[in-house]
DNA sequence: CGGATGTCAGTCGGACTGATATAA
DNA sequence: CTTATATCAGTCTGACTGACATCC
């Protein structure tokens, strides 16, 4: 299969299998409480963009209006999430995380944090000053997918 | 936040945030057929670990026995994993992907594949270097990371 | 026999389609 | 009037718990 790439050259089909997999090991976590992927997706995504209608949270939840409508209805009744009107529009809702949502999403990004730590101290000064640089990069990439998201398709 | 890190500084909670958010991203494509996340993680995980026995995808798929006999069982009929008897132990069922189903985690990985070299293709050739260099060092970590699995918890 | 492996039965939550109320 | 936003009603898939047959 694919080379060992230490010329630098850059190995797309590579990079793809080791993401999927790391994404596998690093992403799904032993679910503290009885939360499902939805639930756990929309709390991400609620605290990553701020307030939100319903309506745009079909786009990044592959969810239909009245899946949305009953889990964010139950969010509510749980006090992970607050819904008010939106005072621009009458119709729409916009939706924000309370306290305790925001909880969760810290509680699992620490969950993450201490993960990550365990396995970069396995590694040596090369492997970890690899891994600083890439950080930033990973996050240009997100910008430009978004970018991408905004105007493209 | 957390300041740029040119230092070559690892920051744990930069990289755990851009890693979530890629992930999110990266891994979510549109569901081409009416795949639901379970079946795709079942064929994942079964393409890259070959044959396996059903009480071994427990550990993996975040799903109970029972779940995983239907869900196999619905795969069978429909032609993407065949089920044979463990000749080492008669108790077991030895799952493997037929073709068909080796062919939708190629088509998958290739989707993936192709938004990867789109977002690339904007990059710099320094930042292009950096990510070339990050592929090893995530194989790395997944060594790690399986290997904390056998021994540990 | 006790423990492991897989399946069956019954229940329940979560997501879908289609129809509806309200406001832009 | 038409379109957008959210919800309601009814249906169905998919995952759970608990019981069970089979083999080590």
């Amino acid at each position: 299969m694919a080379l060992p790439d230490a010329d630098g050259t850059l190995d797309i089909d590579e990079l793809t299998t080791a993401i999927e997999d790391f994404a596998t090991i690093f992403i799904r976590l032993p679910s503290v409480r009885r939360f499902s992927f939805s639930t756990l997706s929309v709390l991400h995504t609620l605290s990553r963009n701020g307030p939100m209608r319903l309506t745009d949270l079909t786009a990044t939840e592959q969810l239909k209006q009245p899946a949305l409508t009953s889990l964010v209805a139950k969010l509510d009744r749980d006090g992970l999430v607050s819904r008010r009107r939106d005072p621009r529009d009458a119709r729409a809702v916009l939706l924000s995380l309370t306290e305790e949502g925001e909880q969760i999403v810290r509680s699992r990004h620490a969950d993450r944090m201490a993960k990550l730590s365990r396995l970069v101290d396995r590694l040596n000064d090369q492997e970890r000053e690899v891994l600083a640089g890439s950080a930033s990069v990973l996050t240009r990439l997100i910008e430009i997918a978004a970018a991408d998201d905004a105007t493209g398709d």
